[in-house]
DNA sequence: GGTAGTAGCCTAGCTCTCCTAGGCAACCGA
DNA sequence: TCGGTTGCCTAGGAGAGCTAGGCTACTACC
C-alpha cells in the first residue's frame, strides 16, 4: 500500500486552507484525513489531538501575518508605517478568515511566548517610535492600536457594521486617520 | 411521570449560565438536558437545533447588555457617558465571558435587525451627540468606538495583553481618555 | 543484498454529540 | 369524562474524537 506522505507541516497547511474554506470550527480531523485520502485514526500519529491541530494552525497564521506585516513595514515610519501595518493586518484577515479566526484561540502562556505573537508586539512598538511615546503611555497606545485593529476587523467579519450603508473601507481609512491623530497628540494624565 | 417544566426561556437562561461556566463551544444540548434531568432528545421539542440554542443565548446576552448600558447611560453626557458606556460593556464581558462570546456569533440579517443590537447602535450614536459629529464622521466614529471596546475586551479575555506587566485596568482607562480626545477633535478630511 | 527496526498507515471499537421518528403519559378545556 | 395537545420518553443512525493493536513499507546497518 502506497504511503500518503503525511507530515505535521502538510497537515497544518491543509488545515489552514480548510479553515479558510469552511471556518475553524469545521476543521475536523476526519475532514482533514479525507483530504489526504487517509483514515482519521492515522492522523493521530502526527497530531496529539484535534486541539493540537488548531493550535498549529493558529501558530502558522501568526507567523504568516508577522511576515506580511514585517514586509509592509520595511522602510516606512510614522503614519505611513501605521497605515501599512494596519492594511497588511486587515488584508490578511480578509484573505484568510479561517486562519484569522484560528489566531484568536487562547494559547497557553509558554506556547504564546514562543509564537510569532512576540514579533507582532515588537513591530507594533516599532511603529510607535515615530510618535515618541514614553512608558507607560507606549504600552497603553500599543494596546489601543491592537484593540482597534482587531476589533474593527473582527466586527467587519461577523457583520457588525452591516446595518449602516457606509462602506467599511471608508470607515477604516478614517479610523486610521483618527488613530494617527491621537497617537500624535496622546493626552497627558 | 412528573414533568420537568422545561421552557425555551429556562433553556436559554440555563444555556447562558452554562456558557459562562464552560464556554460557548461547550454548551451542548446534551449537557443542558443533563442539567434539567431530562433526555437530550426531549429538548428538540423546544429547540430547533443546537445552533438555535446558541443564537438564543446571543440574543439574551445582547438584550441584557443593552439594558445595562442603557441604565449606565441615564442622565449622563459627553465623556461621562462614554466612560459609563465603556465600563458597563467591559464589566458585562468580564462577568459573563460565555455570554459575551456568544454575542459574537454571526446572526443572519433579519434576526440581527430584530435583536437588541439595534438598541446598542442607537445608544452608541447617542453618546456621540455630546461630541457634535456630522455624518459620515458619526458613522466612522461609532465604528471606531465599537471596534476599540470590542477589540480591547476581546484581547483582554483571550490573553493578548498578558505579556506586558502593566495592568489592563490602567490601559483601559487611558484608552478611554484617548478615545475621548479624538472624538472631541475628530480629524477633518 | 538480507534483515532488524521503525515509521506510517490500517481496522476495530469505544464514547459523545446531534438529531429524527414514533410512542405514551400527563395535563387542559369543553 | 374524555378527546386533544403538550411534554417527555426510548430507539437508533450518522459523524466526530480518540485508543489499542496490527500489518506493511521503507531505512539503515552489517
Amino acid at each position: 500500500m502506497a504511503r500518503a506522505g503525511v507530515t505535521v507541516e502538510r497537515l497544518t497547511l491543509a488545515g489552514a486552507e480548510l479553515a479558510d474554506e469552511v471556518g475553524v470550527d469545521n476543521v475536523t480531523v476526519a475532514a482533514l484525513a479525507r483530504r489526504f485520502g487517509v483514515k482519521d485514526a492515522s492522523l493521530y500519529f502526527h497530531l496529539k489531538n484535534a486541539q493540537d491541530l488548531r493550535v498549529r494552525i493558529a501558530l502558522l497564521a501568526l507567523a504568516e501575518l508577522a511576515d506580511r506585516v514585517g514586509a509592509a513595514l520595511a522602510g516606512r515610519a510614522g503614519k505611513d508605517a501605521l497605515v501599512a501595518f494596519a492594511n497588511a493586518y486587515r488584508d490578511y484577515a480578509t484573505q484568510h478568515p479561517g486562519r484569522y479566526a484560528a489566531m484568536q484561540i487562547d494559547l497557553d502562556p509558554e506556547t504564546a511566548a514562543a509564537s510569532a505573537g512576540v514579533r507582532h508586539a515588537e513591530m507594533t512598538r516599532a511603529i510607535l517610535r515615530g510618535y515618541r511615546l514614553a512608558e507607560p503611555d507606549q504600552t497603553d497606545a500599543v494596546r489601543m492600536m491592537h484593540s482597534t485593529f482587531h476589533g474593527f476587523v473582527s466586527l467587519e467579519r461577523t457583520g457588525g457594521f452591516r446595518h449602516t450603508p457606509r462602506t467599511t473601507d471608508d470607515s477604516w481609512s478614517r479610523t486610521l486617520d483618527a488613530l494617527d491623530a491621537v497617537l500624535s497628540n496622546w493626552p497627558s494624565r
